[in-house]
DNA sequence: CAAATAATTAAACACCTGTTCATATGTTTG
DNA sequence: CAAACATATGAACAGGTGTTTAATTATTTG
């Protein structure tokens, strides 16, 4: 594997990794709509505005939100078009039904 | 939201959370064209073949890649065509250069 | 400038997670 | 059955991560 195969691998594995998280995951879906800002996004999502921010300044340093200041607010989207539609895909995935009779375990007993 | 809503959230978390990990993306990325047995994944990942083992099991109970043996072989595939969609997309994502003048610091100087 | 609102930051803690090393399980072959 | 190969598992360790609480920095408004 090349070097730069590394590196895209590295930043790939770190955009999911942000949207690994379930707050971060919803904060995301809370701004996938259009701008909001952060005690709108906190109030939605039941979670504090510090730790909010804390997670949305991960997202904006990953490039999955855009910051855009309006007075005292602060109005954050979702940064990329490809972010919405890997979410959709996703979504998709999950609601799929597990087909039965799969990932057997080790032992019937035990 | 809802508790089915909340539920779902977590799982799709569960999912990209699997999917953020280097070792395991690049096993994935291993596994993306065909069927290949632990020992060939590890050689073409450079990982060691217990922590290959290792994370397939997860890969496997987060039901993103699907086992099948072959003698004394096991061969590993992506289970779904939506992992494979979510892979390029987000490559695609990854690949766009950064626009110039984001993610402001905080302070000009300092 | 002081007060109030909105957001960010810092420090600390509890918890989880990836990795390694050693051992065990399963499978074929002599 | 014993040996060899392929994979899986268990225990233990190091480092990272999400969350909270408290304090701080912007921004508007009286």
């Amino acid at each position: 594997m090349t070097a730069t195969a590394q590196q895209e691998l590295a930043s790939l594995a770190e955009v999911f990794h942000l949207m690994g998280d379930p707050s971060r995951l919803s904060i995301l879906m809370a701004v996938l709509e259009g701008a909001r800002p952060v005690a709108e996004i906190a109030a939605a999502t039941g979670l504090s505005a510090s730790l909010v921010s804390h997670h949305l300044r991960l997202l904006r340093a990953g490039r999955l939100v855009r910051a855009e200041r309006r007075g005292k607010q602060v109005f954050y989207t979702v940064d990329d078009a490809h972010i919405r539609s890997v979410l959709t895909d996703m979504a998709e995935h999950v609601a799929e039904p597990a087909p039965a009779g799969r990932v057997p375990r080790a032992k019937a007993g035990a």
